[in-house]
DNA sequence: ATTATATTTCGATTGTTATCGAAATGAGAT
DNA sequence: ATCTCATTTCGATAACAATCGAAATATAAT
């Protein structure tokens, strides 16, 4: 179904979710870690993770109390591999996109979540 | 910015312009071509067109009252050339897709428009 | 069991998008 | 000049999306 493509591309369709799903290249994050580099609220990262993960990009582990989130390595569908593999090419000049690989790797969720 | 790459994905979030541009593939085409074949208001043909060329997939040709729209063969954005190459493959195996591919074919401006 | 922390779900709000029909624009034909 | 046809712009409407805070759920630690 075309409404299916349409999914793919709408979740893609927000810069909040194209942030998040470059920043998993670089390694798997949980709920709390990205709302804290995103600066939303929780439950505004946990929707938009919700999103990518009925699109196909990302899965979900739990983990204890956390739930981790990482990029779907096999994706059922043709459309969304070939696109997993061609966004770090297309975001890669963004500024944005730079300093968050940046923060990303110094983010702690040791730090950040449990107080 | 990222909001360019957000106005790219945008556009291709609505099945009638995945439908268009699949079209243009074919061949060049006018607003009224498009309509008969979409099944939708002219007004709302021109907006589709439209977005579809801000985000720059496609381009404009007038001919004297009638404005024909084919797809960008040279993108400034490599994320819009990238996806240009990749869509037929995307969107190949679609029912809808096959069924406007054929349709497409026998379309004939002089009867859809001059009466 | 109770408490604390991470996450999801829910309800409300605000902004955006797809659609139409009507009015305006533009360009050829009479 | 006037008429006709293709297209765009405008204004209205209804559906959808992003965001938040509060309430609900789940899991771990005390």
């Amino acid at each position: 179904m075309l409404q299916e493509k349409v999914k793919i591309f709408k979740a893609l369709s927000d810069p909040n979710r194209l942030r998040i799903l470059d920043m998993l290249y670089g390694k798997t994050l949980c709920v709390c870690e990205i709302r804290e580099i995103l600066k939303l609220a929780t439950s505004t990262v946990s929707s938009h993770l919700s999103i990518l993960k009925e699109s196909g990009f990302i899965l979900e582990e739990k983990d204890g109390k956390w739930v981790n989130y990482k990029l779907n390595s096999q994706p059922g569908d043709h459309t969304v591999a070939n696109i997993l593999s061609n966004i770090p090419f297309w975001l890669e000049d963004d500024r944005q996109i730079k300093s968050d690989n940046a923060v990303c790797k110094s983010v702690d969720r040791n730090k950040i979540c449990c107080k």
